[in-house]
DNA sequence: AGATCGAGTGCACACCTGTTCACCCACTAC
DNA sequence: GTAGTGGGTGAACAGGTGTGCACTCGATCT
């Protein structure tokens, strides 16, 4: 191994390489269920060598979650490029996460598969990093017309059960293939308009029945 | 072992320990990662006596998604005796939901792991029996007042909404402790309202914005 | 030039894995 | 009472597991 490549170079390559091998084996079963020596075979590197790039899987779980996590901020970024208004909302947000979903698929199924499963300190990453998603579809949803009268923690409850959804969403968008893909999409959008409508006559319209 | 037990029942005791233990060990990783030994561990019993009651892990994996989709379907039972009405729903289910998970957090808590990640064919077992949930739920969603002009599909679509969020309670009431209880059933309470009003006004209220 | 660093190697260890096989021996059926 | 059934045993297998340690040898520093 090594022609004559610089130093630094060379060990991101191969951290990069255990990294994709990783998420490419997880893919075929989970994260908890994987060896080091099954990652350090895929990268066809001895396995003692895994070890200059990570103390443990659960470390190397903790990179993929944060690699994940970047593409689905890369996503929060473009959504909220759009107008302030519900109609944007609903036709914006959910093409914006099946785009995603659809250029990260293997991060996707990552993330949905060890939200459940998967080492303690993955999933609370993970958990805490839809916390935050949470906490920002909040003050965004608080900048819209119609939320004036809300408590703040009336916006929280809200963002929640979107981010529910979405969540949802992207782990039903993941398993499906092809021509139910769009179907999928259509559903996720009108239950975003159910929600949303349900919203919007939430301060205004008060109990049921 | 095995004092002067009748055969069936001994049988019985055993299946049953093996299907406690695997439970019980699943809870503190995932099924995928669980080993047929340690299984027999935990009973106290030789390895290969496991396969006197069980194929696979996989094959004990589905007895366990039985096992817990069973009280699930207690638990359905239970709400369908209520009055037809939304503010009945938004009361009623999300208590028994609750209490549900409380009295079978085991098995609320295996579902909610192997539902992403797990054996495919667990995996797919789970996805299955939600459906069926979805389809009753849209069964009975018909039957309210307010529902009548809706489509079949739009009710399907309402119904995967809710258990949707149903779903999400479950693994999130499942893992909190105590004094938070509370506080997530509130907050469930107020999405489930929020969702209802905006079902209550899909067809009447039209559009958005 | 020579010294140092550090990614990757190779070997060794003790342990855990699923599965096979022949074997008990308490219960059951006759 | 005698034959058969079947849950549970214990040893053995070929292989996979994480990790420690001494090593190479090119890239980097002085």
């Amino acid at each position: 191994m090594s022609e004559t490549t610089p130093r630094g170079e060379r060990k991101e390559r191969t951290r990069r390489a255990i990294l994709d091998a990783a998420l490419r084996l997880a893919g075929e079963q989970t994260l908890a269920a994987l060896s080091l020596r099954q990652v350090a075979k895929e990268v066809g590197v001895v396995p003692t060598a895994f070890y200059r790039h990570f103390d443990s899987l659960d470390d190397l779980g903790l990179a993929l979650v944060d690699e994940s996590f970047a593409s689905l901020r890369g996503m929060l970024r473009e959504v909220r490029q759009g107008a302030p208004a519900f109609n944007w909302i609903i036709d914006n947000s959910i093409d914006v996460v099946a785009a995603h979903a659809r250029e990260h698929r293997a991060h996707f199924a990552f993330i949905a598969r060890e939200r459940g499963a998967g080492p303690t300190v993955v999933r609370e990453e993970i958990r805490h990093q839809f916390e935050l998603f949470e906490r920002e579809l909040a003050a965004d949803l608080a900048l819209l017309p119609g939320t004036d009268t809300w408590t703040r923690e009336d916006l929280q409850v809200l963002a929640n059960l979107i981010v529910t959804q979405m969540v949802a969403f992207g782990e039903q968008f993941v398993v499906v293939r092809g021509d139910a893909e769009e179907q999928l999409v259509e559903r996720a959008r009108r239950q975003l308009r159910m929600v949303l409508i349900g919203a919007l006559s939430w301060r205004s319209g008060g109990a049921t029945s």
